[in-house]
DNA sequence: GTAATATATGAACGCTTGCTCATATATCTC
DNA sequence: GAGATATATGAGCAAGCGTTCATATATTAC
C-alpha cells in the first residue's frame, strides 16, 4: 500500500514484488550484452545461413561452389556470406577470380555444435 | 570440358569442383536439420527473449514482475512469453490470477552460456 | 581490345516480426 | 453480484529480412 521505490508492478504483494523486480533487475543482463547476444544467435538463425556454415565447417568453399552445394543463386549465396562478414563468422581469401570462405574461428563451431545438440536432445 | 555429371557449378576446373560440391553436399546437414537448427536460434534472436531468459535463469517470475523488471509492457512481455512457449524453452504454473513462468530445462541454458562466451571471446 | 567467368551489390517485393492498442478471459476481493 | 487485478490474444502497423532480378566490378582467356 505504501508507494515506496516501486517501478510499476501492481501485483497483489507490491512490496515483496517490488524487491524481487529489483533483485531481477540487478542481475538481469544490461541491455547492451542482450543486444549482442541476441546478434549473435539472428546470425545463426536462418536456414540457409546454417547451411553455409555447415558447409565451411568441412572445408573452405568458393561463392560458386557453395551456390551448387546448397542448389541455391549466387546472389543469395553473396548476400548471406555478406552477413556472416559482418558478423565476422567467416573470412575470405581471393584467388584470381575466386573468392574463397572459410569459418573465421572455431568457437563459432562450438556454438553451432551446442545448437545442434540442443536440436537432438529434444 | 565434359559435361559429367555436374550440377550447374560454372566454375573453371567444373570437374574437380563437381566432386567438392558432391563431397559438400554429401557432408552438409539436411534441410530438416538445418530448419530445426535454424529455429532454435531464431527464438535466442531477439533483445527482449534474451532478457526475458536471462531473467528466468534466477528464478521463476510471473508476467507482471518479467514486464516490471524489464520495464515493458505486460501484452509485449506476453507475446514474447507466449513465442518461448511454443518453442518449449519456458513451461509455466499457475497460481490464482499469476502464472509463473520457468526455464524448461538447463540444456537451454548451456546454449545461452555458449553465446555468452562467444559475445564475450570477440 | 572483346568475351566469358566470378563475385558483389542496389532496388524491389513479399513475408515475417515485434510492438501497441483494444479487448477477452479468469481469478480474487468486496 | 460488481469491480479490480493478472494474463492472453487478435488486429494493425512499421520495421526488418531473404529472395530475385538487373547490373556493376574484377579477373582471365582470347
Amino acid at each position: 500500500m505504501k508507494p515506496g521505490v516501486d517501478i510499476s508492478a501492481e501485483c497483489e504483494f507490491s512490496g515483496t514484488d517490488g524487491a524481487r523486480v529489483q533483485e531481477t533487475q540487478g542481475k538481469l543482463l544490461d541491455d547492451l550484452t542482450a543486444s549482442k547476444l541476441a546478434r549473435t544467435f539472428k546470425a545463426l538463425s536462418d536456414p540457409t545461413r546454417v547451411r553455409i556454415l555447415s558447409a565451411l565447417s568441412q572445408r573452405e568453399l568458393c561463392v560458386h561452389e557453395l551456390a551448387a552445394s546448397l542448389e541455391m543463386s549466387q546472389s543469395a549465396i553473396s548476400h548471406q556470406l555478406h552477413t556472416l562478414r559482418d558478423m565476422r563468422l567467416v573470412r575470405f581469401r581471393k584467388e584470381g577470380r575466386h573468392v574463397y570462405y572459410a569459418l573465421d574461428d572455431e568457437h563459432i563451431e562450438v556454438l553451432f555444435q551446442c545448437g545442434l545438440d540442443h536440436v537432438e536432445h529434444e
